[in-house]
DNA sequence: CGGCTTTTTGTGCGAGCGGTCAAAAAGTCC
DNA sequence: GGACTTTTTGACCGCTCGCACAAAAAGCCG
């Protein structure tokens, strides 16, 4: 099944990338599909051709978006001990607050951001949310049992419900630093709920 | 300065308290002003004389919603045992779930939401969203210590730290929430910090 | 009762939105 | 080289949005 006709003038895969830092810093509604025209530099048939509707382009992103998120995730509990990895994926968002001074910085968790958005009413994109949630807790639930067997984490609690309260603390952490994040406050609760979680 | 002419054909508080919930459901784009005045059973005119624009009318909403907020916070600490009403604090997003499954029923945190929509792109919303979150630190923190002194909690971390960490949680779990939530997972978690938490 | 002030009522408006479409352009394959 | 297929281009459409406004209505006060 070979493809003719006339090849695509741009790079699928960067457009995509690019439409997700749009998508990440504004939001979904607040970027218009001019706005997505304007950053990636094509007309709005192309992107219509390529990528089906407003709606499917951003959740292409989020979906893009969580499987960068995953890959990173693993690489940093795969290996080591799982405290300090844990402390450093807590962390992230609340350094990444020294970048937004910049203009157009994404802000906060694109997951989160999708669930406060989009999520109660669209299916789809509760789908997806749920889905990143479910793979979260089970990588990190399944980096804490290897650590409670280790001896590195407290048994006081399943490595399922600390999992769960580490996705709530990332979560939680993201969104509130969008409001402007006393940056030492912020790291002193995570160092808290690491040592708490510390055999 | 005796105010004269027609009076009022509607109570303002009750209007402000419906948009309150319309508000809280839908969130502040998806919330047009012909939805607020077909709930509210007013005219276009009355609302813009009564409130200002909408930005301004949803703004008065989410003060509402703080102020309610946080006099139940305080009610629900001022006596007792910390612990166990920190415990309800923290649950109460997670059963409001319960209810989520009628329409138009307000989901998660009006403060998360808010933060989430509103902050990046407008500066009042961000005050009143950091206000909030400074009111919520203290309030628990102030309880904390208390409690700290009273050897209920935990010295391992300061009242601040541990506020901070309630704070992240709350609003971490109101928003994961909103993608349908294991409610027994997410009571397991809360367990997990509030016994964390125990001296 | 008549002037004054405020609210009500309903229409109307400009702007911006997401999305469509037909013609032109640029390749591939026989 | 000519038929065929796909992408590009840019104009265009209908809709909904937040908001303004003018006339009518309703109460207070001298």
């Amino acid at each position: 099944m070979a493809r003719t006709g006339r090849p695509r003038a741009f790079d699928k895969d960067e457009a995509l990338e690019r439409a997700l830092l749009l998508f990440w810093s504004r939001g979904y509604g607040e970027t218009s599909v001019q706005d997505l025209v304007d950053a990636l530099a094509l007309e709005r048939g192309s992107l219509y051709g390529a990528f089906g509707d407003k709606r499917q382009f951003y959740l292409a992103a989020v979906r893009l978006y969580w499987d960068t998120y995953e890959r990173r995730l693993l690489a940093a509990l795969e290996a080591g001990p799982v405290l300090p990895a844990l402390r450093e994926v807590l962390t992230h968002p609340a350094r990444a607050q020294e970048y937004a001074s910049d203009v157009g910085v994404p802000q906060g968790c694109m997951i989160g951001n999708t669930t406060a958005e989009l999520v109660p009413q669209d299916d789809e994109a509760r789908e997806i949310v749920a889905r990143s949630h479910a793979r979260f807790t089970r990588i990190v639930a399944d980096a804490l049992r290897r650590a409670q067997a280790g001896g590195e984490v407290t048994q006081a609690a399943t490595p399922e419900a600390q999992a769960q309260l580490l996705l709530f603390t990332v979560q939680g952490l993201s969104l509130v630093s969008r409001a402007g994040l006393d940056t030492s406050a912020a790291l002193a609760a995570v160092d808290a709920l690491i040592d708490a979680l510390r055999a």
